[in-house]
DNA sequence: ACCACTACCTCGTTATACTATATACTAGTA
DNA sequence: TACTAGTATATAGTATAACGAGGTAGTGGT
């Protein structure tokens, strides 16, 4: 199975608040956290350009922190604005994905 | 709640195969259909763009019948290799959600 | 010097839903 | 007759978001 390109559109970006808000990370942790949650496929370029958005609609805050692995890393935590726009986010993906499971039911109970 | 925009990408035009998929049917009935199914704010030139697309691709195969309730209604029914694509757009689906009610699931986990 | 890993950024491409608008057929009504 | 509403198709242009490809930099090992 490839490219699932299209459907993560609106999602992604709502997965990557969803590990900001768990706690304090950078682009490049959430990249492989998301690699790690089974969206194997999810480049480096994505995710900045998600968390350069973010950071643009003011739903995140900033801090620079030296590593001692690379160059310094761009830490992110929600603030305010960001978990509310994280929660809108669910309640969207719970509508959203029960009408479609809706749809698909209905081919299910059509088979049988 | 408003604009599903986004979150819509990659899955109507699966929705409007699945549709197809129940038998016979054209652009202005679906438009209905994807109302009723909660989809409200799906306008017919979503949904033309959507079987245009359909067409090009060669997953449908076309009958145009005359109406008695206005122009002349171009009917759409899946052949084999639409009913292969909606297949594959239901499995894409499933693992899609899936990962993404993951996401969530670790979320409710997290507040207890 | 070179490579690998970590870490960030950006420009251009592509796919898709949506907006707005146009066309046309039927039937009712003022 | 002229109009309005409902049925029905089509399309040009716009917005958005993920992705591909490339660049820059710091650290450490060979």
């Amino acid at each position: 199975m490839d490219n699932f390109r299209e459907m993560l559109k609106g999602v992604l970006e709502g997965c990557v608040l969803e590990i900001i808000s768990r706690g304090e990370t950078y682009g490049y942790e959430i990249t492989q956290q998301l690699r790690e949650l089974g969206f194997t496929d999810v480049v480096e370029g994505t995710v900045y350009t998600i968390t350069m958005r973010l950071e643009k609609n003011n739903l995140v805050d900033i801090e620079k922190k030296p590593s001692t692995m690379g160059p310094p890393r761009k830490f992110y935590t929600l603030n305010a604005a960001g978990q509310e726009h994280l929660e809108t986010f669910w309640r969207k993906w719970e509508f959203v994905s029960s009408k479609i499971n809706e749809v698909k039911a209905k081919k299910i109970q059509k088979d049988v």
